[in-house]
DNA sequence: TTGTAAGCGTTATCAC
DNA sequence: GTGATAACGCTTACAA
């Protein structure tokens, strides 16, 4: 391999002038310049960017640590920390760790290890192990997604509460009169918000909850398909379901096609969270989807200064959600 | 930051001995190593990966590069990919190149300069420049999915001609009389593999292939539905059809149904590439499927061959598809 | 078996 | 503005 000192020969510089053009921030004669510009490429020299990292005792890639590859809630929140990355002189590698809290161990390890410039986690479990790990390294980090219990971070949530409140407004106001939830397990603090939309919007429309029309599941297709079974059960069965997630949306699609019910004139329903392909479903589906571009930028900013100034106190920043009206809840033809 | 120097005095031993520790290949007396341990414990000390990479020269990271992080095909590969590398001790980190040519030069340049161990690719395009690049800075390389012209690289891929075949002999055995074909574009090798498949099932079915039933679109959901649509509106259109991919696939589907044609009992379809949430689309999907996770298998372990031993031949690799019959394409209810 | 010391390829601090 | 030169933190001959 060849290094500045070969270049340096090559162009009849020293090495330390070599650096200088590389990086550019000095001042060097024009002259020297080409020749050293010259060399490189005669050379075909490539930066050796470990020796770099280890002299400037920092790095210029982060690490993206999220959950689940195939949820397309990451795709394009990789897109907007990968703009602000690169419009900062950064790069950034994925890593997979599959709801594997192991995998997520040692990603996190990994990039302490490499002495990465940054962390952006959405955490698999909200116990804090993994990022208080990594807070103890003093790595910056920002957390997405999921609230970490307890651990003083910089983070990137949704109103889980509001996109919840909007779509259970909606689904009144176009004359829905008995509204459903299918929410996700207790233990979860997004199934609770998204339950609390929900109720919200009730009390904001004047409305009180049935609580025979609440259900929890597990987040899961199959817990969306039977709780939305024993919605239909019900000795008078709603008109309408707000689901909180988009596998048990799924779920609840296909028990109403299963009996046979019409969507949007029966039942109508709006999902939250993208799903992806949404455009096969016929009907198409009202969801509420999460600005996940805006998130990852948000994230990428969080950590931007993070690494400026390590000590400042972390900040989490709330974005709001949007309300997708498909043909899943639009009972009310347009005239 | 903690050194294995400080490491070293709080234990009482060499610098070298903590390496030796840390390392595990050479033998250390049995209480030293205790005290080293109990030493790191106390300092919470990390071992420095970029020093390390430095000092020896090699790194433990594989980079994958891949086209589009939402294609599900890249899923369940990186899992194939991470299981062989994790083995051999190796991470793997995901650059997503987003089909964006400078982005994939990027990221492969990074990867040159973070000196990684190696690189698995899914080259946006055929054209061999990054691969070259690669190749040329001696950088262990793999190539998967798409062929590269004229480089010479290890690389992966599946029998697409096979694939076709065995879709299109599935639709003529069931009892299609006249299965149409839509294909990709003309200068895209996969497309041109797909259509010889469909060919080749028709003669070895003693079937001539009616011309006016073979499409050529633009692997996208648009050309799929407009292809689609041409094959039906033919004086005598078909009642099959195998789609060379997924997007399309979903095209032609959507056609269909817009028209109000009965899948499979007026016309059966079958797709090339799997398609994510499946299990939402009615009737389900016959589809060829890649089997991606060894695409991946193999890719890590053709890339630790050539990372063993730099100057071996370049291999390709030709895994096999499988062909999952859904409803879209039993036209024959069973007895 | 353990310690000493020389690098790995850069960048940054000095003098000039 | 340019050139020596000393780190950065680790691994590994080599010596003990």
């Amino acid at each position: 391999m060849t290094t500045i000192y070969d270049v340096a020969k090559q162009a009849g510089v020293s090495p330390a002038t070599v650096s200088r053009v590389l990086n550019g921030h000095a001042r060097v004669n024009p002259t020297l310049a080409g020749r050293v510009n010259r060399a490189t490429a005669e050379l075909g020299f490539q930066r050796n960017a470990v020796a770099r990292n280890l002299r400037r005792s920092r790095t210029s890639l982060w690490a993206v640590i999220i959950s689940d590859i195939e949820n397309p809630f990451f795709t394009s929140l990789v897109r907007g920390v990968e703009d602000v990355a690169q419009a900062a002189g950064y790069s950034v590698v994925l890593c997979n760790s599959d709801e594997n809290l192991k995998k997520e161990a040692d990603y996190a390890s990994a990039a302490m290890a490499e002495r990465m410039a940054g962390v952006i986690i959405s955490p698999a479990s909200e116990r804090s192990s993994d990022v208080s790990a990594l807070l103890a390294a003093k790595m910056p980090v920002v957390a997405i997604d999921r609230a970490i219990r307890g651990a003083q971070v910089d983070s990137v949530r949704v109103d889980n509460a509001q996109g919840a409140a909007e779509a259970t407004k909606h689904l009144i106001e176009v004359g829905y009169q008995r509204v459903a939830c299918i929410t996700g397990p207790q233990r979860a603090t997004t199934a609770g918000q998204r339950l609390r939309g929900y109720e919200r919007a009730h009390r904001a429309a004047g409305l009180s909850v049935d609580p025979e029309l609440v259900r929890h599941a597990d987040f899961r297709q199959k817990g969306g398909y039977e709780a939305m079974a024993s919605l239909l059960a019900l000795p008078e069965p709603p008109d309408a379901v707000f689901v909180a997630n988009n596998l048990m949306t799924v779920g609840a699609l296909a028990c109403l096609t299963d009996h046979g019910i019409a969507i949007p004139e029966v039942i109508g329903i709006v999902g939250f969270d993208d799903i992806p392909w949404a455009q096969l479903i016929r009907p198409t589906l009202s969801v509420v989807t999460q600005p996940t571009y805006d998130v990852g930028q948000t994230a990428g900013h969080l950590l931007m200064q993070r690494i400026a100034q390590p000590s400042r106190s972390p900040s989490t920043v709330i974005l709001s959600t949007r309300l997708s009206v498909g043909h899943s809840s639009t009972r009310a033809a347009a005239p």
